[in-house]
DNA sequence: ATAATAGTGTCTTTCAGACATTATGAT
DNA sequence: ATCATAATGTCTGAAAGACACTATTAT
């Protein structure tokens, strides 16, 4: 392989959760140099010998990091730059990641890097992060909340049962805007991609059913934007 | 550098324009193994001593393959496999162009590499092209006909001054569905985004104003869907 | 005058927001 | 019985499709 030709090339999944009813993204503290000690993204190299290709490697990464298999991930974009990383001309592809913090154990990880839940706000105040994160972090954010204007895009932050409460409350902590309950029943049973499991969730008052996504596979675009603003009384 | 932590890499941009009326992409005929003889996308190797980021990288390769330095481009995807190309594990991140025809001129160009656009048609009917460059097309038009169900994206095929008809059509051959006359006007002026310049287009029966796109800068979204198809009578 | 195409206005449909009313289950 | 929340149905508004009718220019 020729110098001239190549760069250096990572992966980089930015997985999102709600951790204790906060957006949150999964960081590492580093360890090594560049950026030792800094928290950043849960990604790195790609492992060339053990995946054919990208989405093999994000795979691995996550299974890595997070020790599941299974999570929803896109792509999110690529960034280059000599600047990017001290040791030079670096490249770099960003993923966006959700999962149901439930899916997640951190006892169940094989290394030691130091690792935490951080709420965006918390990511806005740190005073610095490893290399371009924190573009890359609010990039993905931009993703996620524009996404989840008229796709099912939250539904992955959700356990395999849920209620639409819950989904509901998710959609409103990504796009900042709260949504009327009956509106939201009304969006989500016309698109006909979740279930009735027929058992309700348990707690006070009436109960709302716990419904599943249906079918397995691809995102569902809505006909139109979630647009409106206004509480339910 | 160090072989374990880099990669081959390369941009490839899809450059879409209307050659003939046909929706057509710039491809060049390979003169070097890999792939010779094929056709493939005029991408390459980042020149990392002209360029501090990929944005720059891109617009290098834009320039130096078809003579000019403004055109539109976004990021469409980026793929990495060790298959993709026979001298090792790859990563190309593709862009995707667009420009009108007649800002481009071949005669500019200062390289020999045979250079052609090609239909979509025709590039479908190709028996085998260079690396994944026909998924990559695929890829790139799918993106370019999603958005432009929902943003003024085909204005980029435009030259500066263009009428309604001329854009109309551009969005029908893009889309594949045909929308009414009056219908896309309203689409149009509602989204206040051009200016009349005063002027009228040339030719027969009572002439189309000309328009240009007032603000430069960012795409514009609609509020909805181009969703119907029937033709005006 | 005629043909072709541009511009205007109205009706319908779809879908989201607002909100009132009814239903259900825990206490 | 009361309260909280779920379900249902109606009204409004925005925006797209359909289409009739008028306006303008070349021939």
């Amino acid at each position: 392989m020729n110098d001239v030709d190549s760069v250096l090339y990572s992966v980089d999944p930015v997985i999102f959760t709600f951790h204790k009813s906060e957006l949150s993204v999964l960081l590492v503290k580093r360890q090594i140099e560049p950026y030792k000690a800094l928290w950043g993204l849960p990604g790195g190299r790609v492992d060339k010998d053990k995946c054919a290709n990208l989405a093999e490697a994000l795979k691995l990464k996550l299974k890595q990091k997070t020790g599941i298999d299974q999570l929803f991930f896109e792509q999110l974009e690529t960034y280059g730059s000599e600047s990017m990383d001290p040791r030079g001309w670096s490249v770099t592809t960003a993923y966006l990641a959700l999962t149901h913090e439930d899916e997640l154990s951190f006892a169940s990880l094989k290394n030691t890097e130091a690792m935490m839940w951080m709420s965006l706000e918390d990511v806005e105040a740190l005073p610095k992060m490893a290399f371009w994160h924190r573009k890359i972090i609010r990039d993905a954010f931009s993703r996620l909340r524009d996404k989840s204007l008229y796709t099912d895009l939250p539904v992955n932050f959700m356990p395999e049962k849920f209620t639409y409460p819950a989904l509901k409350s998710a959609y409103e902590k990504i796009i900042g805007v709260e949504i009327t309950r009956q509106g939201f029943a009304r969006r989500m049973n016309s698109a006909n991609i979740f279930e009735d499991t027929g058992e309700r969730e348990e707690g006070k008052n009436r109960p709302s059913p716990l419904y599943r996504k249906s079918q397995r596979g691809g995102a569902y675009v809505f006909p139109g934007l979630i647009k409106g603003v206004k509480n339910d009384k």
